[in-house]
RNA sequence: GAGGGCGUAGCUCAGCUGGAUAGAGCAUCCGCCUUCUAAGCGGACGGUCGCAGGUUCGAAUCCUGCCGUCCUCGCCA
């Protein structure tokens, strides 16, 4: 149920029936308490149109509009405001809907083949928390379109090629001929990379070996690819775990990574040299971007090819737009990268445009997010100034959710508080990244992300705990077809709330931002937790039918809550 | 120099298809547990929405200029 398409679909009638049908209809929800849950806006825009006051026409639109199977009354009010009241009754009925349907009463949209790139971190390193947000807030989309019907090709662009590996290679082949197992050699890499560096700083002859793993590794030789490969498969392993432990939907299987490309750049070029939309300039082959010139009429560059005839990331991200849209026929494609690359994607759609590599009515929606900055609004590192490891931030927060679980007081096994922690902790990392409007850098706060108050995971988990406390003291004492009966404010406006997911889902969607499921699963608990506050359920002087009713909307909240934690990756606790 | 992002309460952040008195949380202060989980709820305090113009019946939201800040800009990704 989506409130507000429907008031829309209503209120657009009510207008043709006054010749306004082309008029806009600004409806959106109520700010103020009293005002009822929604408001239509649109009666001061028509006053000069209609020659009349825009009272008079909020009265007429009032009369036109047939809404008496939703709200029990509209009022005008201000200069021409027009509040709409929900009618408690409406709002039961599509509740006890909402309850009977998997899908809390939200149809799926029309599928689409929707590609989406995130994650996409280098093989050469560790992952480190660079990698977070694109990782976690494009998991999130994901899993928020696939619930809508889409069919979600998932594409971990990972960094598995370019010169650094010769030198990681050297030095893995000389570690393998000392008969240690890769596992062993890679088990941390952000070691081995040091190791490596250092060798190719400061070891006689052991660059040179490095560039002529780089020679043989691009001449396709196979014992070096095997070698290659061998490094690949440990590093992608080392993500997958990181993803398992981030409970984070990508799998092997979804990665696509820069190499996989490497066949086609050539043709890439060829066809752009073909079309003429590169051409050469300084040796190396580029395009001119008059659509992003500069006051002076000259234009942007962008290279696809360098002057000594190697390759650049536009290319391969070309050779990847072209793949999504003619192999996997996408229709969307999201990439979820940081905003630093911003006008590289806008150059690459432009370029991608004009060679045909992509449809005309195909979208393609570069979706950047902001740094993640420490405490004191510089960009995060450790102590002495390092890149901090994603496991590292990972089981730190685990830890110190255990700490904090260890101080209260709980008659909670060792085992459990160790289930919880990891739960906890790991939702609280994701929570607060994701709840953040993606688009601008945010600071890591580990206080407040685990301060268990307020808009964070633990509050929302804790909320979800109280509703399965509810039905475990309640046991066989609910009626699951019981009839919901809206009485009080608090279980008005909860009723609300939990009809509007639908709206947070669509977008989410669309806009590929998860903080604003965030924003509505914390104003949905909270106010859960008033309407819990104020009605009493299993307390003793309750009528059998509020109580009934109250579980059921109890009930509803709880599925709500946990859909929605779940499309987010975040676990929810029976106990805590 | 050019282009882009950001600037909202002491702090962290929402809101920005233009709508009524700009919202949360934290912090500070005051209330509420002989228990449907107080990791909660109620209340108080706190804002010239960077500055100045403009459009509009109405601007935090749209437009222009300026200030501050961060980022990007032909052979890294």
């Amino acid at each position: 149920m989506n409130i507000q398409h429907l008031l829309i679909a209503r209120f657009q009638a009510a207008l043709a029936s006054l010749d306004a049908a082309d008029a806009p209809v600004p409806v959106s929800k109520s700010t103020r308490p009293g005002c009822g849950e929604y408001q239509f806006n649109g009666a001061m825009g028509l006053a000069k149109k209609l020659q009349k006051a825009p009272r008079d026409i909020a009265q007429m639109i009032v009369d036109a509009v047939a809404l008496d199977d939703v709200a029990e009354q509209l009022e005008i009010a201000g200069p021409g405001f027009i509040n709409i009241h929900l009618a408690p009754k409406w709002l039961a009925q599509q509740s006890q809907i909402s309850l009977a349907d998997p899908r809390l009463n939200i149809p799926p949209q029309p599928a689409q083949n929707i590609v989406v790139d995130y994650s996409a971190p280098n093989l050469a390193k560790e992952m480190h928390v660079g990698h977070l947000r694109s990782t976690i807030i494009g998991d999130g989309v994901v899993k928020a379109l696939e619930f809508m019907g889409h069919n979600v090709i998932r594409q971990n662009h990972m960094g598995d090629w370019g010169t650094q590996f010769g030198m990681l290679l050297a030095h893995l082949n000389d570690k393998l001929a000392a008969n240690e197992v890769a596992e062993t050699a890679l088990s941390d890499l952000e070691d081995f990379y040091r190791q490596a560096k250092v060798r190719f700083d400061e070891e006689e002859g052991f660059a040179e070996r490095a560039r002529e793993y780089v020679v043989r590794l691009q001449g396709g030789d196979a014992e070096c690819l095997a070698l290659w490969q061998n490094f690949i498969d440990v590093s992608i392993q080392h993500s997958v775990d990181v993803y398992e432990k981030l409970n984070v939907s990508l799998q092997t299987s979804d990665v696509m990574g820069e190499s996989a490309y490497n066949a086609d750049l050539a043709n890439v070029v060829a066809d752009l040299k073909e079309q003429g939309v590169a051409v050469e300039d300084q040796g190396a082959q580029v395009v001119f971007l008059d659509e992003l010139a500069d006051k002076n009429g000259k234009p942007a560059v962008y290279i696809v090819q360098k002057s000594g005839g190697g390759y650049l990331y536009a290319t391969t991200d070309l050779a990847a737009i072209r793949y999504r849209s003619q192999q996997l026929n996408a229709q969307r494609t999201l990439i979820f990268t940081d905003a630093r690359q911003a006008l590289h994607f806008k150059q690459t759609e432009i370029v991608a445009r004009k060679a045909g590599f992509i449809g005309a009515d195909e979208e393609y929606q570069h979706c950047p997010f902001g740094m993640m900055l420490g405490k004191d609004g510089k960009p995060f590192k450790t102590r002495t100034g390092g890149t901090v490891k994603l496991v590292d931030l990972l089981d730190e927060a685990v830890d110190r959710a255990q700490t904090l679980l260890n101080q209260r007081d709980n008659d909670f096994s060792a085992d459990e508080l160790a289930t919880m922690a990891q739960k906890i902790g790991i939702g609280a990392v994701k929570y607060a990244d994701l709840s953040k409007a993606r688009t601008t850098d945010y600071i890591f706060d580990w206080d407040t992300m685990l301060s268990f108050e307020g808009n964070t995971a633990p509050y929302l988990q804790y909320a979800y705990t109280r509703i399965q406390s509810i039905f475990v003291k309640a046991g066989a004492d609910v009626d699951t077809q019981a009839e919901i009966n809206i009485a009080a404010d608090q279980e008005k406006a909860l009723a609300t709330k939990l009809l509007q997911y639908q709206e947070a889902i669509e977008t989410v969607v669309t806009e590929a931002t998860p903080h604003v499921l965030c924003t509505y699963l914390y104003e949905l608990a909270s106010l859960y937790m008033k309407f819990y506050e104020a009605c009493p359920i299993l307390k003793e002087d309750v009528a059998e039918a509020d109580k009934q009713s109250r579980l059921q909307l109890c009930r509803l909240t709880g599925n709500t809550l946990g859909h929605g934690l779940s499309l987010l990756g975040i676990d929810t606790l029976e106990r805590m």
